[in-house]
DNA sequence: TTGACCGGTGCCTGCGTATTCACTCAACTT
DNA sequence: AAGTTGAGTGAATACGCAGGCACCGGTCAA
């Protein structure tokens, strides 16, 4: 059986209270009585119990991350942001994974119910209005990523303005036929994407044409996956008449797609969204999203509003920024990479 | 302030023992009893808390991956397996992120001592013999994934064997003068993947130039990192002679060495190392590692073990498998990609 | 000398739950 | 009729720690 606090209270003849206060730094204890304790507690392999004392203190020091899919480049780079906050903090860091297959309402207040953490960091999460409320009433600590409620403080990226200059910076090369590699309107940043490329088209007074929004068909991961940009750039090469450029809802299908383009020799220039590491290196043009930024943010601002619960909403939106690289620059011609 | 267990007893009629064997199934309970109490669990929005059951019931239900690197296309890979059972058995899953800057020892024994969770799951952590004799004291639950020691059960691939089948395949190709490109070596997947790079080249009686094994020159992530591969493709490439062929450490690597091909025009067949997703758009050869599997599997195993603590040791070692693609076919020639 | 003050310390209770044990009451046995 | 079961229940305690409060001895100023 593992040392207490009353082992090491005995063995060095002091009373909990005093073991307690050397573990916590907390009030004045005798430098003989600290020596001690840290002595005896070292010797005997002991440390606090993390449950003990969140149930005594009410305090977990804990950030739980609620997320749909953990597999995913965007969640490892914020997930690489809140660990940098994290750490600097000396919290602890629970993930919890929603289920596609149950109710994601019900699994949210299960977690919320429970209390584990003492606040949550939402990201890729969208709920309905009437949810959304529901979540206001367990008044704890939520900070919202990749979503925005006017309710709880959230950090995001305007995934219309990115799509929107996208879109843009292919209709300003002169390309009319543009067509967008999409993944699965289920996905709000999806929705929010094709509202910027047909905000684009409207400037450019281009109709919008549903038959160029294309999606690949193994809706994995929502469709954000080289497969599913593969399948759809296939799809799209295909048409009759071929698209003259494409909008790719993430870098990842971009890379699907590029795969595509050469499989089949024919080659149209191409932009992608996220500007994940990879992108640099693979000449592909795209949308920047501070996602390691956004992760380390949004977590300041989590501990902020435990630290503070009074402090007025924030809502902290991202502007998304267009990286051009080689894959716009191509004109019919092959791809460099 | 929420309800507690007494509310929720007071309310229905119940003392609180009834409430806490409806939370837990456990015992009999009264079909009567029981709907009242869930009746008024329901509309007072309770739900036990989960500290309080940890400290009550010595169990967390929770298991913590230690890891040095969070945002890594390995560690995502292995933690989407981990997810994957967990989410069935129904654990919670906490994460601690060891800091590069302290002692590694230290944080390990720190994190076990605070028993947070009921069972832990080392990836990518690599010790000292002294250091894992310690932590055998401990006496609790811990599974390896991607390293190997005969105290703890353990999910590894051989290193050693799959740098091995990489060199060969290319010496087989007929390259004398083959490159390895590598990272930091304090990384002990590197070293050993050094060790297969040497026992390839022993068995086609080629020495062994210590100048052909190239590291970049940034060495964030351990130097597994596009930029990285592609600071050491550069300084390869510059090599007089120039090497005939290069064995990349990891795909993340290999990608930024593809770029520096294609910026230098000079190509050489390369392969590189754990077939992340991307490797088959981009054509790349690699070493394969179930990475997902991986950690699939050793949660299972971690989860038998906190079962059965008496249960005989296992170390479960992956064979690594050589997946060719186009990045090996080309000889001298552009890389079709 | 007295009283205020302060660094240190221990006792005791509370945190919210699981669990043991004894108890009740009705159905069932012989 | 008395004894035997067993499902269902509640009181009490344990879990390991934090924190409030009281207390103790010594210092310093009045």
């Amino acid at each position: 059986m593992p040392a207490t606090i009353y082992d090491i209270a005995k063995k060095a003849g002091v009373s909990i209270a005093t073991v307690s206060r050397v573990f916590n730094n907390s009030a004045k204890v005798s430098d003989k009585a600290k020596k001690k304790v840290l002595a005896v507690a070292e010797e005997m392999g002991y440390h606090p119990q993390a449950f003990a004392q969140g149930l005594a203190s009410r305090k977990s020091n804990t950030v739980m991350i609620v997320v749909p899919v953990i597999s995913n480049y965007f969640f490892m780079e914020v997930l690489g942001g809140v660990q940098d906050k994290l750490s600097q903090m000396n919290y602890e860091l629970s993930i919890f994974n929603i289920s596609p297959n149950k109710d994601i309402q019900e699994q949210v207040e299960h977690v919320l119910k429970r209390r584990w953490a003492e606040g949550y960091l939402f990201v890729s999460i969208h709920l309905d209005e009437s949810c959304w409320a529901k979540l206001q009433k367990y008044n704890v600590p939520i900070t919202l990523v990749d979503e925005h409620h006017e309710a709880f403080d959230s950090v995001s990226v305007d995934n219309a303005q990115g799509a929107y200059r996208a879109a843009k910076s292919l209709f300003e090369e002169g390309y009319d036929r543009v067509a967008m590699l999409s993944a699965l309107e289920s996905s709000k940043p999806i929705r929010d994407r094709i509202i910027g490329y047909k905000q684009a088209l409207k400037e450019f007074d281009i109709p919008f044409d549903e038959k160029l929004v294309i999606k690949g068909d193994t809706m994995y991961r929502d469709g954000f996956t080289e497969r599913a940009g593969y399948e759809a750039m296939i799809k799209i090469l295909t048409m009759d008449p071929t698209p003259e450029a494409c909008f790719c809802a993430s870098d990842i299908q971009a890379v699907g797609a590029l795969k595509a383009m050469q499989d089949t020799g024919k080659y149209i220039p191409i932009i992608g969204y996220d500007d994940i590491e990879l992108a640099e290196y693979m000449g592909l043009s795209t949308i920047r999203q501070p996602m390691r930024d956004m992760g380390f943010f949004a977590t300041q601002n989590l501990i902020d509003r435990m630290n503070n619960p009074d402090k007025a909403v924030s809502q902290t939106i991202y502007s998304p920024e267009l990286i051009i690289r080689s894959s716009t620059e191509l004109n019919g011609k092959k791809l460099d990479a």
